[in-house]
DNA sequence: ATATGATGTGAGTAAATACTAACTTACATG
DNA sequence: CATGTAAGTTAGTATTTACTCACATCATAT
């Protein structure tokens, strides 16, 4: 006999699921990541994940792609929002938001530097990397505006610039996740982000 | 009945059981790094490897060990045999031995970015942080070093621009392990460097 | 020579893991 | 209200994993 329990959507329980993942990735890595693990912190059994989701892999492939959605919604607040700051203001923003986003969802540079991910299926591989590479574009054409408007400096790459920017970003979670999160990312990102911006001003 | 077969030291078990977890690593994957297939790539058994490590973390342990020699390594030839190089010289070749260094042991940014590492025993990141802190407290002193002759701009921050100069190379890894590592990272690695060199110098 | 300790092995073991089978129940729709 | 189906469950399974045990053999010092 089982329990009365209410009964949820696929809809809702593919991103009750997603979130969880995340959630249990930042707590516990990704090498934690479980499907039994998944099932206890949604609150369901193992079995019914399996109704929502072909296998770990789907779900570890919609989570990637929450990821690229979310760093794609910040490039949006700042084009909109700010859509007359000068490039290198919008670089600016854009590199705070991304810097307060990781500090805040740690799954994410767990997930994206994960065996899970690199040892893996080549079609999760690509489709992280087509959000990096287009996430670079945006970045390389703000700096090729700087150019031209004169505030950055002439014989910069912006190909090369925008992947010092990423680099930046990336080098400090390395040192910040070794560290056991235990140093604010944000306030480390402002340092960085004086720093970046005098090598490339003019 | 055993067949007869050589014994070896301790020593240099050890040795050869470390060169196969990098082997490994970057073959597999850090994920598919298991005791079954070290034994197997050394050519023994699986008890064997217990008689000249304790456990799989201590392999692990003594791997990063080695990666920081090599790193170190790498810094001593720059100091040694370009001894009489100008600070940013010293920089390009470091960084240009870095580069061809991790394109030639792939298990080292799979190990350094791995759950194995960042999921697990404290002790491996603070060994490791403790590699790269130092790494970088070297190149930060050459920028230090640099601004003080005059060819590296008074503005920069040295211990960002060291960040810098780590973040260029790591984002390029994340790009190169995500595409399948189908492009060389020296050839990339000289674009990155000149528009770096570009971006500090006076 | 032989005792001793280091190096070696085959054959396990308990725990964990992704996934399945078989069955039950809630609920929307005709 | 009957019924089909989506959503749920319990109880597995086969496989993999790090690690252990009891026993074998080689090297060396006395």
């Amino acid at each position: 006999m089982q329990i009365s329990a209410q009964k949820v959507s696929t809809e809702i329980r593919r991103e009750q699921i997603v979130r969880s993942t995340l959630k249990i990735i930042a707590e516990k890595g990704a090498r934690n990541l479980t499907t039994a693990a998944i099932a206890k912190d949604v609150g369901m059994s193992e079995a019914n994940i399996y109704r929502h989701f072909r296998s770990k892999d789907e779900i570890l492939s919609e989570t990637v792609t929450k990821i690229g959605s979310g760093l794609r919604a910040n490039l949006e607040k700042v084009f909109s929002a700010g859509a007359k700051d000068p490039p290198l203001e919008k670089l600016r923003k854009i590199f705070m938001l991304h810097v307060d986003y990781v500090e805040k969802n740690e799954g994410i540079p767990r997930l994206v530097f994960s065996e899970e991910i690199h040892g893996g299926n080549t079609k999760l591989k690509q489709k992280l990397l087509k959000s990096i590479d287009s996430y670079a574009a945006q970045l390389e054409s703000l700096i090729r505006e700087g150019r031209k408007d004169g505030s950055l400096k002439k014989e910069i790459n912006p190909k090369s610039t925008a992947l010092m920017f990423i680099g930046m970003i990336q080098a400090t979670i390395l040192r910040w996740s070794l560290s056991g999160f235990s140093f604010s990312l944000v306030a480390e990102g402002r340092k960085l982000w004086d720093n970046y911006q005098k090598c490339i001003s003019v």
